[in-house]
DNA sequence: TCCATCTCGGCAATCGATTTCCGACCAAGC
DNA sequence: GCTTGGTCGGAAATCGATTGCCGAGATGGA
């Protein structure tokens, strides 16, 4: 539908009566001009609404002035609120981020990190979609651009990283249910996802850890469906009673959905943790006790890495813990 | 990060000893190339890990393939299904969505609009923050490229609009509440949206017409907190029993987030209704009726009418209601 | 008065691809 | 043997900006 050509540098020079250096170093303020020629130049620009083209620009200087984010699914509230704080953190003129989704698939991933570097972004932001799968994709943008990881990693590629300790976050809950709960008396159930991203992996890791090698644990995806299927097996095999700990809010949401609308009650009967600290968590009845991400400080320590262009870094951040309704106030 | 400089035509041709013309023809496969010669180009290009610059394709064709959306924020559930069903819609390779957020502003929007303007896209979506004030933006895209309103539009504008018939989704609001409860003896309270953006404005508007012009009104925004707040002031008014309808699921679940918490109860002493129709509505306990809107529709028409570049034109999609538990099942 | 220095406009090169045009070569038809 | 037509490689123009360089003119110090 574009109803004329759009004005080009050199239809302002020439209804100016000047030079396109002219033009191009009045528009920037690089070079200092005369201001007759000045006021000539912004007044034959404005008039044809001249708007700079910005791929002619990118060629020439080899820079972009942007930065592209990859995400692996946008309807994942987790993953959305970091692509809104990470915007945010550019909300300043200067740099732009761009947002691609790679809708779960690692075809589609590898498709927008192809896309971002063929369009010479000075910096790519990726949470990858799988722990080893997606190592072509990482180590592709790292070997041409500054790269930073972000929640997930792919273990030995030269890129940065900033994420959360998951293992602290499922410290954090241990030592919150053992002192709420009869850890003796009552079992504990684990709702995880499958340990195709390092956060699933570390999480799973945490568990195993701060709890007992031996938790029983269900391994499924980060999604509510999942939560609600899980909630089900736990129901069908007899947990009753159960602390369910889960890998994420999304996740966490699914189960005490399908708990309280099997007419189970939380915390009485059953105990939901959650993990990320959505907002759909503190809107849920009864609201979820989760480990909530410092998600505006990650956004901002990757703006700081990308400005100042070092060599790659890791930074892990500590959760904190969010007490909720789901689980008690104090000891059972 | 940049370890090397990433190898460009030039150089593959001169790995390949052929001119950069052949280079191009062969990965490009514009016209017939001498089979050993096009093997040649092929594994210097594969050895030198050769990328397209699509900066240098852009500048030389005036096309792109790439298509661009502005949302107003990402955070909101709505706009972030919707930003993910757009890319889902785009998945197939040829033409890439990139996402960009205003983050409620209308700077941040106009920005947004000249970066992707300025990229040279091939067309825009837009949803736009602010149904008077976002008319520069809106026409500055709708007079460079095919632009496309999702959501909300401005009003009077070259630009095409696909959307849901708001009106429409308030009358089967009214249709299933005067159904299942006594409007004469209950009253009816509209928690809405200042109507700054078309969708606000329209639902007001079908308020007003399939229930009372005097229906009492609360006017924020599309929020969650917005929603707690009303809640808090239905309460503080003394409205008993009334049936509250609300402009957006974030708003009826902080509504309904708050009368839970107060102790109060729903669908027995409050009803709570919402539209859009996101997943979280689903995960609330009682679960939320709410009006829903065909967002994958609504993506596949918005690809569809890309491709096909046509006139600017409407499209008006039929909202359905989802029975949920925050309203009675049958007559009170 | 003359030379050194500074200011600033314009020419032309440049970024990396695509694409038009030209010409070399080959095959077929008469 | 000559002409016609088709195939395909390469030289060069092109997209729209930025920027190094040159030189004209102004300024100022001795």
């Amino acid at each position: 539908m574009p109803l004329t050509r759009s004005a080009t540098m050199a239809d302002v020079a020439r209804l100016a009566g000047v030079s396109v250096s002219t033009v191009s170093r009045t528009l920037s303020g690089t070079r200092a001009v005369d201001p007759a020629m000045q006021r000539k130049v912004t007044e034959a620009a404005e008039q044809l609404g001249y708007q700079v083209n910005l791929v002619g620009r990118a060629l020439r200087q080899t820079r972009t002035s942007t930065v592209g984010l990859v995400v692996p699914d946008l309807e994942n509230p987790y993953f959305s609120a970091l692509a809104q704080q990470l915007s945010r953190a550019f909300s300043d003129p200067g740099i732009d981020l761009l947002v691609f989704s790679a809708d779960g698939s690692l075809e589609t991933e590898a498709r927008g990190v192809r896309s971002f570097l063929g369009r010479q972004v000075d910096a790519l932001v990726l949470i990858p979609v799988h722990e080893q799968l997606s190592e072509a994709s990482v180590s592709a943008a790292a070997a041409a651009v500054h790269t930073i990881q972000l929640d997930r990693q792919v273990a030995g590629t030269a890129a940065s990283y900033v994420g959360v300790s998951n293992r602290a976050g499922m410290r954090l809950v241990h030592e919150h249910v053992s002192s709420v709960v009869d850890l003796s008396a009552q079992p504990v159930v684990y709702v995880g996802a499958k340990p195709d991203s390092s956060s699933a992996h570390e999480r799973l890791d945490g568990i195993r850890r701060w709890f007992s090698p031996e938790t029983p644990t269900l391994l499924g995806d980060f999604s509510a469906a999942w939560g609600r299927e899980a909630a089900a097996r736990i129901l069908a095999d007899g947990w009753t009673g159960a602390t369910i700990i889960t890998a994420a809010d999304v996740i966490a949401l699914g189960v005490l959905a399908h708990l309280l609308h099997q007419g189970r009650s939380v915390p009485a009967e059953f105990r939901v943790i959650g993990f990320d600290g959505i907002g759909a968590a503190a809107l849920a009845h009864p609201s979820l006790t989760t480990v909530r991400q410092p998600v505006e400080k990650m956004a901002r320590s990757i703006r700081s890495l990308i400005d100042s262009d070092d060599k790659p870094s890791s930074h892990w951040f500590k959760p904190d813990l969010v007490l909720g309704a789901t689980s008690p106030a104090s000891r059972m």
